[in-house]
DNA sequence: TTACTGACGGAGA
DNA sequence: CTCTCCGCCAGTA
């Protein structure tokens, strides 16, 4: 099943509506959407949502993309986001996406 | 057309 | 804890 426009929005949607100060992982936005696989998410990220808060954005184990680690942790640290070695507590930190 | 890449994730070792 | 390997799918060469 070839990813529709339809889910491309919602993706937008889901990530405009975590709030400051939490997060979610490209496996619940996924899953949320209904996606078979998170890569999707990356891809949408990538090209399609540069006015989003993408930063609220990480990998299942609670890290940023490598090559976007620095300027990510920081953003997130400023919001109050806790992070521990480099790593985002996802337990306290996660925010419950709503399903659709 | 095939092959490789990548904002990913789970299972093994 | 770290490091592969494999499935996934859109884009690129």
């Amino acid at each position: 099943m070839p990813t529709t426009d339809a889910q491309i929005e919602q993706v937008r949607a889901l990530v405009a509506a975590i709030p400051r100060g939490r997060v979610a992982t490209y496996g619940d936005i996924a899953t949320a959407v209904g996606l078979s696989t998170p890569r999707t998410v990356g891809w949408i990220m990538r090209t399609d949502a540069a006015d989003l808060p993408w930063h609220r954005v990480l990998g299942a184990n609670g890290r940023p993309a490598a090559h976007l680690a620095q300027r990510q942790l920081a953003l997130l640290t400023a919001e109050g986001v806790p992070i521990r070695n480099g790593r985002v507590d996802l337990r306290t930190a996660r925010f419950p996406l709503p399903a659709t």
